[in-house]
DNA sequence: CATATTTAATTCGTGAGTCAAATTTATTGA
DNA sequence: TCAATAAATTTGACTCACGAATTAAATATG
C-alpha cells in the first residue's frame, strides 16, 4: 500500500475507504453507520455509499436488533457476516504443527494439531502434514477445500513474507527454500507465508490489545525469541522484508552461542534452547526429562524453592531480556510493548527485575513510561493471527472489485 | 501522513500529488513533464494540470533549453523556481551554532557561524546567539527577516519534532525545554525543531544518496552518535516521536559510563568524549590539548605510526560500532546504511574490521549485503537538513490552498 | 522545400469519489 | 396525535484522474 507507482485515483481512494470500514467493523465487532462515519473521518453519505456495496456483496450484515440509546431514527447495526468467507491459518512449531479454520469475522471455528517426528523436517513432511491437519480442521468445520479462500502460515525464522522465502529456520530442514511454492502444488487458493513472531503481532493488532493502538511492538518468548512492530497501525517488515530479527539482536561481545551459528545472540540467553544448556551445567551429570518444556518447569520450580544456580539461570535470562527491551524502546519509542509466549508462564521469574533494568537502561523524560502488557494468549494465538494474514491479503486482493 | 482522521478525499489526493510533483522535480533538479507522468506513474493529462497550478503560484518555472534528445516535439524541462521561497536552517553543535539561509531549490545561499562560551549553553544564550547569527546570514543573502518562511534548528540529543521540547541535551543546559515557543519569541515565521541526526538525514534524503533510496539508515558519528532511519521515503521518528536513538542503545551490560548517566552506551565506546577519556588513561600523566578535535587527530596519529595502545582504542570502538550497526540490520534489514559525519574522517581507524565484524554478526542469507557508503559531507550538512525540515514543513502547509 | 514522422503537451469527455445540504425514515416524548 | 430528535439516504455540486483525441513543435526524408 503507498509504494512508489501506486496510483491514486478516485477508485484507489475508494478501496481504502472500503478497506476501512470493513476494518473498523471488526475492530468494534459490530458498528452503526454514524459510528463508522465519525469515527473514520467521513461523511455520513460516503459511509452509506461503501456499506451499500459491502451489502449488496453479502459482506456485511444490518442487525435488526435495535439499540435505542434515547430518541430519534434507531441506528442500524452493522456486523460482518461471518460466513461471507473462510480461510485458514496455520503454524509450524518445534515439534508441531496447528491448523484453525477462521470465518470471515475472524473466529476460530474448527482447529486441528498434528505431532511432527521430531524437532525438526524437510519440506515434505512440513507439505504432507500440513495437508493432512488441514483436512481435519476442515473436516470439523465442515467445510471443504474450496470454501477456503485465504491460507496462512507461520513459519519461525528468517522469513521474506512478500516472496514465501525461508532464508533460515529452526524447525525447518531444506532451507532457503520457497516455502509459497511448496504450499501451492497443494493449496488452491492464495498462500501467504511469514515469520511466526509477526503472526502474533497481527493477531494483536486485529483482535488483541494493539486494536487500541497504532504504534506497539509485540515481543514472542518461547522456543526463540520474535519481534513484531506495528507502526501507524502497519506491521513493519523492515526496509526489504527481513527486518525485526529481535532474537538475533547482539547483546554480548562474542557473548553464548546461537542456534543460528553466530554468538551473543538474545535467544542465546533467553529462548528453551538456552535454559536447557544452562540447566545441564546447572545439574551435572543429573538426569534430565527428555521433554524442553518439563526441564524449564523443573528449572522454575528449583529456582522457586530458593536453589541459587537456577535462579541465577533466570535472572541472567531476565536481564539480557531487559537489555534488548531497553534498546527497543531507544529504538521505536513505543507506548506499549505487549510481551506474549508459552514462556510467559514463568512470568514471575524472567520478569523479576526486567522493568527495573528497562528504567535504568532507557532515557529519562516526563513522559508517561512505556507499558508493559503481558499477554497469555491461548496457543491459538499463532493460529488466528496466521488466519489474520490471510484475510488481509483477502481484503487487498478484494479491492480492485 | 496518513493519520487516523485523515480525510482522504479528491482535494488531499491532488495535494498529495502536487507533493509528489514537487519532491520529483527537486530531487532530479529539472524534469519534464512526460518524466514526471512516468516515475510518478500519472497521467500526463494530471501531470499538465498539477504544473499549471505550480507555473500559476510562481513555484516552478519552464526553462527555454531545449534539449532535443531526438525528433518529435522537445520536452519543456522544469524547474523549481529557486526564490519563490527562502528558509532557514541551523544547528547547535558543542562550542557553535550555524545558520543557512536556503532557496526553494534547496541550495546554500548564505550562512554564517558563531563561537559560543562554552561547550554547553543555558536558553538566554541559544535565542540570542541564534537570532544574531541569523540576522548576519540573512545579511549576506540580502533578505529580511520576513522573507523567511520557515525555520528549521537541530538539537543534539532527546528532541521530539511534534512538540519542539527538547529532554535532554549534551549541549543546551535547562532541559527540559520547548525550543519551538524559545524561538517562536524572536522568529516570525513556523518554526520546526529536531534531533540533529534526523536532520542530516534529511539532508541525506533530499538532496544526498538517499534520494535514490526509499529505505536506509544514516548514522552518524561525530560529538555523539546518532541515526535516522528512513522507512518508505520517510523519517520515521519512533512511535512516540523520541526513538532512533542509536548513541544511547546498550552494547555492553554494565559498561562504560556515558555522558546521559546510563552505562554501557554505544556513544560511550565510539562518541569523541570517550575517545578523549580513554586517549586520558592511554597516557598518564602526559599533557593533553586542550581541544578534542586535537586529542583525537593526536590518537589516530600515534595508532597509526604503530602504537599498540591507540590502536586499541579505535579498535574497541570500531567493534562496538559494528555490533550496534549488526543490531540495525537485524531490526530494520535497510539495503543502505549511510555513515556520515565529522569524525568520518578517521575513517580507516575506526571501520577496519568493522564491516567484517558486521557480516559476522548478521544473518546470512543469499541476498546482497548491505551497503555500507561513508559519506563525508562538509559541515553545510547539518544546517541543510534543518533547511529542508523547514522546506518539508513548508510544503504541508501549503497543501490547503 | 514540403511532407511525413515522432514525441511532448494539452484539451475534452467520462466515470467516480467526496461532501454539504436537504430529505426521508423511524423512534420517543409530550 | 404531533412535535422533536437522530439515523440514514438522496440529491446536486464540485473535483479529480484517466484515456483518447488533438494540437504543438521539432526532426527526418525524399
Amino acid at each position: 500500500m503507498n509504494a512508489p507507482g501506486f496510483r491514486r485515483d478516485t477508485a484507489a481512494l475508494r478501496a481504502d475507504n472500503t478497506a476501512r470500514v470493513l476494518a473498523e467493523i471488526r475492530r468494534r465487532g459490530e458498528a452503526a453507520r454514524v459510528d463508522l462515519a465519525s469515527s473514520l473521518d467521513l461523511s455520513a453519505a460516503t459511509v452509506t455509499a461503501v456499506v451499500a456495496d459491502l451489502l449488496a456483496e453479502g459482506l456485511v450484515h444490518e442487525s435488526d436488533t435495535v439499540t435505542t440509546p434515547g430518541r430519534g431514527r434507531p441506528r442500524r447495526q452493522l456486523k460482518l457476516n461471518p460466513t461471507a468467507r473462510h480461510v485458514a491459518g496455520a503454524k509450524l512449531s518445534a515439534g508441531s504443527i496447528t491448523v484453525a479454520i477462521l470465518n470471515f469475522v475472524g473466529d476460530v471455528i474448527a482447529d486441528a494439531e498434528a505431532v511432527l517426528s521430531g524437532p525438526t523436517i524437510n519440506a515434505d513432511e512440513l507439505l504432507r502434514t500440513l495437508v493432512s491437519t488441514f483436512e481435519r480442521a476442515l473436516g470439523d468445520a465442515g467445510l471443504s477445500r474450496d470454501d477456503i479462500t485465504g491460507f496462512g502460515l507461520g513459519v519461525p525464522g528468517f522469513v521474506e513474507r512478500d516472496t514465501g522465502f525461508c532464508h533460515w529456520s529452526p524447525v525447518l530442514r531444506g532451507a532457503p527454500l520457497n516455502v509459497c511454492d511448496l504450499l501451492r502444488r497443494e493449496i488452491p487458493c492464495p498462500v501467504s507465508v511469514d515469520n511466526d513472531a509477526n503472526l502474533a503481532t497481527l493477531a494483536e493488532l486485529w483482535f488483541g490489545h494493539g486494536r487500541y493502538h497504532r504504534d506497539f511492538l509485540v515481543v514472542t518468548i518461547e522456543h526463540g525469541v520474535g519481534l513484531g512492530v506495528v507502526i501507524d497501525g502497519q506491521l513493519y517488515r523492515g526496509g526489504r522484508g527481513l527486518g525485526a530479527e529481535f532474537g538475533h539482536v547482539k547483546v554480548q561481545v562474542d557473548g553464548a552461542l546461537c542456534r543460528c551459528g553466530q554468538r551473543g545472540c538474545l535467544e542465546a540467553y533467553v529462548a528453551d534452547f538456552a535454559l536447557v544448556r544452562e540447566a545441564g551445567a546447572a545439574f551435572p551429570g543429573q538426569e534430565l526429562p527428555r521433554d524442553t518444556a518439563e526441564v524449564i518447569a523443573l528449572l522454575a520450580e528449583r529456582a522457586r524453592s530458593g536453589d541459587e544456580v537456577p535462579a541465577s539461570i533466570f535472572r541472567r535470562a531476565g536481564r539480557m531480556l531487559g537489555l534488548g527491551l531497553a534498546n527497543l524502546l531507544n529504538l521505536f519509542d513505543p507506548g506499549v510493548i505487549i510481551l506474549t509466549g508459552a514462556r510467559m508462564r514463568h512470568h514471575g521469574l524472567l520478569m523479576e527485575g526486567v522493568e527495573q533494568w528497562i528504567e535504568d537502561n532507557s532515557l529519562e523524560t516526563e513522559r508517561p513510561h512505556v507499558r508493559l502488557e503481558t499477554h497469555r494468549w491461548g496457543d491459538g494465538l499463532w493460529a488466528r493471527g496466521a488466519g489474520a494474514l490471510a484475510l488481509e491479503t483477502l481484503v487487498v486482493h478484494e479491492q480492485p472489485d
